[in-house]
RNA sequence: GCCCUGGUGGUGGAACUGGUAGACACGCAGGACUUAAAAUCCUGUUCGCCGCAACGCGAGUACGGGUUCGAUUCCCGUCUGGGGCACCA
């Protein structure tokens, strides 16, 4: 009988759609598990073998906690709303919901062969009105809630109008505050606000007529199309994700996400302590003030550097300096963002105006320079030359006096930023050791009353919003300058378009459509949301995918509470993974949901990369010449070769299928002549990205025809660790196939067909079973999925070695494979003569008495050296195992009488002995 | 430049808290069954040496040191692949 998988799965797959066999109800007495997989964006090109990766990990694991008894949640959907469906929208003039709609079938067609538990009754869809109904409604929540700074949470916004109207603030009392008007009111209001809008410089791109987040933006160019991007001031809307920046870095205390990806949010937020502190500026009145991280420095300043933008520029400079700094400012504001980075020359020029330093009384040069960044701190620095780089490069460039605070540790050819130096020509700090004296300097600054301590972040409060058409409309009307949350029931729907382009002065396509805009309430917001704002909490929509009264149930949201297992790339590190955990945040902070973290365990599959095969023409003739024939990777006996590539798919390991290869392109290769190698044609390889256009892709449809879901589910596991990145080679997946095949046949009989027998088993079939189970359980809990197929691999090996056909191992065991081959487990398991699904059957109980031996031969190892053997009981008491390895005729003859020293034993074995 | 990670046979990779390095699989070589092929099964496969034989000898986890009875694993230095950040004061 033989093992005939495209059946066997097609059966299997329609008996548990049938049955509803992955629905997961909110209601269990079981403990709770959820397992989430990063959603895909329904690209128009399908599933490569690249993507299930981390699904097949998810899967398998939610497939083994089922079998350990608990309640899995393992829902799937789509972020359905983002750029490439607009881009598409506008290349064909079909509707983005249309395009979207038929990838996701594909997707999903794709997956469902895969063979995955998905519920699907639990699907969301980010581009769904029953979906984004709920994003907006979070919107609006961000949008009338306010960071407090005393207790660190978000609260109402009426909590705020109230103190203003009872209290006032720092910046006007309660009188003034009841006399301003709405507009000035929400002014104010609007610097607090968690989602608020403002005007601020963007990221433009003209090609794809919208605003970029920064890491959409790459090198200066958008990350998508590679178009040039520039500065442009808008009303945008954003969120003030900076509030959190705190409860954001403690928060990953909390959670096990790998270090490397910690250690990127922890960049990306880029806390640093140091001091703020005020300097006077020579003649006049105003005060110049820097934002510093070394205040220990404070007598090595030689010279201030602002900002260009800074507006304090305007004020200090002097009439001689004058014409040169508006010089200055315009070089920099002609200067593009791609030409900053590109090229980092030193520039700058003196504003001729001078600070005091308020403890030696020493008058300071201030200068401006573009390597200050007018966002970060201050917008200026006091410039310490002896000790930061950047410092002394700038006063090399400019010949500016350079004094020394850190003695011998300067050698005047660079800086040295060290803080282990004792400080001299440094006034009240001298003789100090440097990190001991920035607590000092920051203390009298402070009793000066002219500086004090302070944390900044890198991090920006992230743009919201976007000008395009395929996202989340904003549910917000405008009176002149003024927004107010639009009385509109939500979901506010996205208007059809009859032009999917820009609308004027880089607003959204919204914007062309006057007749939807336009409200008795006022003026609609144009631009439309984000991709991450639908994707910052769909793990919370999954829970209560119907509700049609809240975004989910508190008490559902109780019951499954955080992501117990997340799985996906590393690329959405400081993107998604923030903004979600920021949402998170604020939905606890206001009451909706009861944990403030999202993921409890995050875990990242590598990427597949592509192995891209080549073939090499003669250049202007057809004739093709094997790899190992070329000179070089462009020569060929003089000849100049075009390296083209070939589909990996017609290339068998690196030998060139040469028909296949004429009928791929009959155009171009119908008539392609070979020099071949050994009768053979031999292809280049190189490892590249996964990519339609390299030939290199490969569909998980084709070997699911070919060897089955269940082969390519374990040859994906097979190929490694799920964390690491490899190349994808199909040429392995045939060992995992015969082993599937090995396994069929320890069940089955050519002729007689199922042969399994109630025979009681054998000690070492009762070992051969509990060793697995050992192993797949152990290496399943901790997510090594390699090593756990090669434990199956072995105990089939095993099996077959003992010929072994015995149901009470044989059952075990289809238990045991459910989670990595779902099919073949079900079909053997049911062909045992059970009648329930194996997919809720329990994991086998490891039996330790199963596996232990009276006793064994131990290796045993003589000050390293000598190697002899002794049977020894297993678990032998160290002084009865001294006896008896002195009584040992072997070791007796080696020792020549020397006392023993010392016995080494590991897990209750004796491994060495030490004379 | 800074931060994080890796470096093991011809190849993908095992070895979990230091304990017989190379599991498992691919590939390769040889063999069995077969008219033949496919399928299946068996044997060998880190390198070098010795040999009638062996459960024989020596070296070996990027390189050089160290700790230890014992190091792929821990420590120090060097080389090197990958990823992230990059004028953040």
């Amino acid at each position: 009988m033989e093992y005939q998988f495209n059946a066997i799965e097609k059966k299997w797959q329609e008996e548990w759609k049938k049955t509803r066999a992955y629905q997961v109800s909110n209601i269990s007495d079981k403990p709770k598990y959820y397992v989430l997989d990063m959603f895909p964006y329904p690209s128009g090109a399908g599933l490569h073998v690249g993507h299930p990766l981390g699904y097949i990990a998810s899967d398998i694991f939610s497939r083994y906690k089922r079998l350990k008894g608990f309640n899995v949640l393992h829902p799937m959907g789509f972020d359905s709303f983002g750029l490439p469906a607009e881009q598409y929208a506008i290349e064909t003039g079909q509707h983005p919901a249309t395009t979207t709609r038929k990838n996701i079938t594909t997707f999903k067609s794709q997956l469902d062969k895969i063979g995955f538990c998905y519920d699907w009754e639990r699907e969301v869809q980010t581009s769904d009105p029953n979906y984004y109904k709920w994003t907006q409604w979070i919107f609006v929540q961000l949008y009338n809630s306010y960071f407090c700074n005393s207790c660190k949470e978000a609260k109402p916004i009426e909590a705020l109008i109230k103190k203003y109207e009872t209290k006032g603030s720092s910046k006007f009392t309660a009188e003034q505050w009841n006399g301003f008007s709405a507009a000035e009111k929400e002014e104010w209001l609007m610097l607090r606000r968690l989602a608020f809008s403002k005007y601020g410089e963007v990221n433009w791109c003209e090609a794809l007529g919208t605003v970029l987040a920064n890491d959409e933006v790459v090198n200066g160019v958008s990350e998508r199309g590679g178009h040039p991007v520039v500065k442009k001031k808008m009303r945008q809307w954003y969120l003030r994700i900076t509030a959190y920046a705190d409860r954001l870095l403690q928060g990953l205390e909390t959670v096990d996400f790998s270090e490397s990806m910690k250690e990127m949010q922890r960049n990306w937020i880029g806390r640093s302590e140091g001091a703020e502190m005020d300097f006077a500026i020579k003649g006049s009145d105003k005060k110049l003030r820097v934002y510093t991280t070394r205040p220990d420095t404070i007598f090595g300043v030689d010279f201030m550097v602002v900002a260009p933008e800074h507006d304090i520029v305007n004020t200090i400079k002097s009439a001689e300096q004058s014409n040169a700094v508006d010089e200055y400012v315009a070089y920099v504001k002609s200067r593009s963002d791609v030409e900053r980075q590109a090229e980092k020359k030193i520039s700058g020029c003196f504003t001729g105006a001078y600070a005091i330093n308020p403890f030696d009384g020493r008058e300071i040069p201030v200068w401006i320079s573009e390597y200050v960044l007018a966002g970060y701190g201050t917008g200026a620095i006091m410039a310490v030359p002896c000790g930061d780089e950047r410092d002394f490069k700038f006063a090399k460039h400019f010949n500016i006096p350079v004094t020394n605070i850190i003695g011998s540790h300067f050698n005047g050819e660079e800086a040295n930023a060290t803080k282990e130096a004792l400080l001299e020509n440094s006034g009240f700090l001298n003789g100090i050791l440097m990190k001991d004296a920035i607590g000092i300097a920051v203390s009298k600054m402070e009793e000066l009353g002219i500086g004090k301590r302070k944390v900044n972040y890198k991090m920006r409060d992230a743009g919201f919003s976007r000008q395009r058409y395929w996202g989340e409309p904003f549910p917000i009307v405008w009176n002149g300058e003024t927004p107010q949350v639009a009385k509109d029931s939500l979901p506010l729907e996205l208007p059809h378009v009859e032009k999917y382009g820009p609308g004027a002065e880089g607003e959204g396509p919204l914007a062309n459509i006057t007749e939807w805009i336009n409200t008795p309430e006022g003026k609609r917001e144009t631009s439309t949301m984000p991709g991450y704002a639908g994707s910052s909490w769909y793990f919370l929509r999954y829970m209560d995918p119907n509700n049609g009264q809240e975004f989910c149930n508190r008490s559902i949201s109780d019951y499954w509470n955080q992501v117990d297992l997340y799985i996906g790339g590393t690329e959405h590190a400081v993107g998604h993974l923030l903004y979600s955990r920021m949402w998170t945040k604020v939905l606890y902070d206001l009451g909706h949901i009861g944990f403030d973290e999202p993921f409890k365990k995050l875990l990242n599959q590598g990427m597949i990369q592509g192995s891209s095969r080549f073939v090499y023409r003669i250049n202007g003739t057809s004739k093709f010449v094997s790899h190992s024939k070329l000179t070089n990777e462009h020569e060929y006996e003089g000849h100049l070769l075009d390296k083209i590539h070939a589909d990996v798919n017609i290339v068998d390991g690196v030998e060139l299928n040469i028909e296949a290869f004429k009928k791929w392109k009959v155009g171009e290769f119908a008539d392609a002549e070979f020099i071949l190698d050994e009768g053979k044609y031999i292809c280049g390889v190189e490892t590249e990205k996964m990519s339609k256009s390299k030939y290199n892709t490969v569909n998980p449809d084709d070997l699911c025809n070919k060897y089955g879901a269940d082969t390519f589910r374990m040859y994906e596991m097979f190929l490694g660790p799920v964390e690491q990145s490899k190349p994808w080679d199909t040429k392995g997946i045939e060992g995992v196939h015969r082993f599937l095949k090995k396994l069929w046949r320890l069940f089955t009989d050519e002729t007689k067909g199922w042969v399994v027998t109630n025979d009681a088993p054998t000690a070492d079939e009762w070992k051969v079973l509990h060793k697995t189970i050992k192993k797949i359980e152990d290496d399943t809990e901790r997510f090594s999925f390699n090593t756990a197929v090669s434990a199956f691999m072995v105990c089939v090996n095993e099996l077959s070695d003992l010929k072994c056909r015995k149901k009470a191992i044989l059952e075990p065991l289809a238990i045991l494979l459910t989670p990595y081959a779902p099919h073949i487990a079900a079909e053997l398991y049911h062909s045992l003569g059970n009648t329930s699904s194996v997919l809720d059957a329990s994991f086998p109980t490891f039996d330790a008495s199963k596996v232990a031996e009276s006793s064994k031969e131990y290796p045993v190892s003589i000050n390293g050296k000598l190697r002899t053997t002794l049977q020894l009981p297993v678990d032998i008491a160290q002084d009865e195992a001294e006896k008896l390895v002195m009584a040992n005729e072997v070791v007796v003859k080696w020792m020549e009488g020397k006392p023993l020293k010392k016995f080494i034993f590991v897990k209750g074995r004796m491994i060495n002995v030490v004379v």
